[in-house]
DNA sequence: CACCTATACGTGTATATACATTTAATATCA
DNA sequence: TGATATTAAATGTATATACACGTATAGGTG
């Protein structure tokens, strides 16, 4: 696998700036395709994982969509659709909202919950698996990530 | 911005690897984001840019679409699929390989090289601006991508 | 040559992303 | 109060991602 510019079989970057928009936009292929390979046998996006993760969080508290929305990894993905295609597969629950009826309530239920759970063992190994680096250099690169958008 | 604790609204991580992986998936959002901004006017998406960018690699040299597949930063996107829309822009032309009639050349027009060109100054700004970081972090991190991935 | 396998490219389908628009409910304020 | 603006969620549309599958060509072996 190695360095980038063999794996995406690019000789040189402009400026390390450069390579590194290139390197974090190949890096994140690499973890997602990872990541897939795990959810896949469980029928769950990557983000749909995200979704119910942030809905245990709550810990049984109901969160609108729109909350959803503003925790979401990608803020721009759709948590209307994505709410709705989990309720299709009963791991979660609609409730409208009675203070306020624009929004509606989402939380998890419990088979939503028995997923994440079963999911833990698998997703634990997967991040030491995938990330081949010492505790320190991933203290360092969440530091820099931070910063990086700072 | 600050932490991605505060971004996301998560109070804390199981470990500093999960911690990693989502603060991956996170600034893999906000630059793709921001990539989209400079992009938009020139009516490109972010994969449609790289292959372009491929292509001008190629300094004139005919490249297969598979092989294009192998450099594109998303392994599993549609290679033959995204040429056929950057031809319909007239960006890119194809033709039938001849030694081997399976294969199909694609070469970078006047016109997509133009657009590169228009699009320079706009990407070298976006990079140093959208990337709060010295040149030594840059390299730190590009050095620590590569290791991840090791 | 016939047969089998591998490769290159294209297509089909479900989901996700990006962004504009719509609809209903609520808030604001003259 | 009534007109206007704002917000929450849903919907529409184009593109991209992920992966299975199909079709044609090429390569290899009996």
């Amino acid at each position: 696998m190695g360095s980038l510019e063999e794996a995406i079989k690019q000789k040189e970057f402009k400026d390390p700036y450069n390579k590194l928009v290139v390197n974090l936009l190949y890096t994140h292929s690499y973890l997602v395709s990872a990541q897939n390979g795990v959810l896949k046998p469980f029928d769950l996006s990557p983000e749909q994982y995200n979704v119910l993760r942030i809905l245990r969080g709550q810990n049984g508290v109901p969160i609108t969509v729109s909350s959803i929305q503003d925790r979401m990894l990608n803020r721009m993905s759709n948590a209307s659709r994505l709410v709705d295609k989990l309720k299709a597969k009963m791991l979660v629950e609609r409730s409208e909202c009675s203070n306020d009826r624009r929004q509606v309530d989402i939380m998890i239920t419990e088979k939503g919950l028995q997923i994440l759970d079963d999911l833990q063992v698998h997703m634990e190994g997967f991040n030491n698996q995938v990330i081949n680096l010492t505790k320190e250099e991933v203290d360092t690169m969440n530091e820099l990530l931070d910063k990086l958008r700072g």
